[in-house]
DNA sequence: CAATAAAATGAAATCGATTTCAATAAAACG
DNA sequence: CGTTTTATTGAAATCGATTTCATTTTATTG
């Protein structure tokens, strides 16, 4: 088992067919015709070595790493982990292989990472849920994803008002929206939202649209039923118990996620709260979860299989042609379940 | 936005400082004595043009990636995105990347991935719940990973018998034991199993080692107790509900893995079942959602941080010394939460 | 101040595969 | 049979950074 050995090289397996390393080149790229004889005997002997050319030295050669980086906030939520998953998946099919990356939401962490690709020379960076662009983005944290830009595409899976990269992301407006008037159906009329984080535009922007929403169908959301506690499970459990130690407490809530959405659910639960009548509850992003666990958790879902498909013809066509493209919105669409719906137990048996 | 432009290098730096490339290279990473004023020149317009060196060359150079796989059966499964959140963490910390590849618990994916690997050059390979010495493992199939082991160093994070690499893994018949333990205590006398998939070892042994434990505390288990339905939370709920729909059934149920749980436990809870009195239930792995959803589910952990640090120790190990460790067994340990508790109701305020 | 040690430097080789280019051999043609 | 194509081939250049090696410059010492 020693690795002092020195790797096998075109050249080692030329010598041993008595031809030229080009020919071997040849032989496994399939550039170029070849002697049939030679062929097969070149061939015979990659196959007894088990000869891999090595890809680090073939994408110096060819300037296409073949690679493509993959930044998410938190690799252990479901979102992105599905979200994941589709894309790798399919991009390995297709002779990709993914870095992925956890920015944790930290915007300097972000940049490294962003560096630390770019150097690998990965062929595309899809960043999901990033921060770089900030709440109000400094005109250097701009610049620099510009600038980066420049030299590999960013394909980002949020919305970054402003910077010139291709961008694809779900209306997140209409989801919420949907949410929010499917709260009204029900007959609630005062919302609270639970999750996210103050410098992260996504998370401010779903709060944006669940005023306007709650303003449009005249309903009340006082400020304090606004608790923030970042994206994580753990989060959603201590929002929903800030919230739920209020002396007045709105009737339904409005999770930023599913995840935060689960912590918040077993507060409820172990608060022996009504679900639906007494507290309702609904996330966004419809990750399987929420249909897995009992009740299942109202949610607005991304299309995912749209997403995954649209970032892999992105990868896929790089190079050829535009590097830039418009803006892509996805539908989001609403999905009842048991956390909003007060008729949950007719359907099945009461516990 | 032309992507035509060609690639800057220490050529087109070192000409715009009046020195050679190889003084850049010095200014780069600090081997060799430089003059100090040379250098602050270089630095200078390294940092005009924010340029970054080409680790793709750099890597053929040195002869050393500065990359890891990872191959995971499915991201989207709690267990593996945290401990890949943790690896990751870490290793970025140290200058290191880390490609992440989903087998789909499929033998010929696997291989593939790791030919693909290999190719990349990646300095170590970590296989979690790996799959390749399958149940009965062919000779091939071994012969196949020994002789990728030689070239480029395997860790696994589960147990391969027979097999010549790194391993780590938990003391899973430790875990097994101390759950039907904790079940006997409890009361139950007739045990069952949900989850796992036929050909794969990790799936087999639990099994195993659960009749054992049954045996040894004199407990029942028959053998259309056993519902396999794979690792994912609908196979959970699959399993579950065959389970539940026999006309006489267990009093415990011991889930492959806490996922499976989370997907049984909503099954449970549909059909009405008391918690822990009627029907109890207990996962393996020890992921944050199983304290995170009401009631908690009992499971015995995995230490998550020994894991990693073995993990990222052996990855920067890689080179200096020995290449094949003994296997290193980390203990498991049982928290006992609301699915096996009969008292949590006095705990928690009743539903 | 001569002699020796230490510091700086660039040209060229290197890593491993691919590709260009020119040369050779074989085939086709008139 | 001489000439033009076409098929094969290998030597050498290339990708971009690092490193060896020999050389020059500067500093130190007796």
């Amino acid at each position: 088992m020693k690795s002092s050995e020195r790797r096998m090289t075109v050249y080692d397996i030329a010598k041993e067919a008595g031809v030229s390393a080009s020919t071997v080149s040849r032989v496994l790229t399939g550039n170029g015709p070849v002697n049939e004889q030679k062929k097969e005997l070149v061939l015979k002997i990659l196959e007894k070595h088990e000869f891999r050319p090595s890809s680090v030295a073939r994408s110096l050669k060819a300037r296409r790493s073949r690679s493509v980086g993959f930044i998410v906030p938190d690799i252990t939520n479901p979102f992105f982990s599905s979200m994941f998953l589709e894309v790798e998946t399919r991009l390995a099919v297709a002779g990709y292989t993914v870095i992925l990356c956890n920015s944790e939401s930290r915007r300097e962490r972000e940049l490294e990472i962003l560096q630390m690709l770019m150097e690998k020379e990965v062929e595309v960076i899809v960043l999901t849920g990033g921060i770089v662009d900030d709440l109000f983005p400094q005109p250097k944290m701009l610049r620099d994803i510009e600038k980066i830009n420049h030299r590999v595409p960013i394909m980002t899976l949020s919305k970054f008002p402003g910077v010139r990269c291709t961008q694809a992301y779900s209306d997140e407006k209409q989801g919420v929206f949907d949410i929010v008037r499917h709260f009204h159906e029900e007959g609630h009329r005062k919302i609270g939202m639970i999750g996210g984080q103050m410098d992260v535009r996504q998370a401010f922007e779903r709060k944006i649209y669940l005023l306007e929403a709650v303003n449009q169908y005249g309903m009340e959301c006082r400020s304090n039923w606004l608790v923030e506690e970042g994206f994580s499970m753990q989060g959603g459990t201590r929002a929903m118990e800030k919230l739920l130690s209020l002396p007045e407490r709105p009737s339904a809530v409005f999770a930023y996620n599913d995840v935060v959405a689960v912590g918040a659910l077993s507060v409820i639960e172990k608060h022996g709260l009504k679900l639906g009548r007494e507290l309702a509850l609904a996330g966004m992003d419809g990750i399987s979860l929420t249909e897995s666990i009992y009740p299942g958790i109202t949610t607005v879902a991304v299309d995912y299989a749209a997403f995954s498909d649209y970032v892999v013809e992105f990868v896929m066509n790089q190079g050829k042609g535009e590097q830039y493209k418009e803006d892509r919105v996805f539908p989001m669409h609403l999905i009842c379940r048991g956390t909003t719906n007060v008729n949950r137990d007719a359907v099945h048996p009461v516990r």
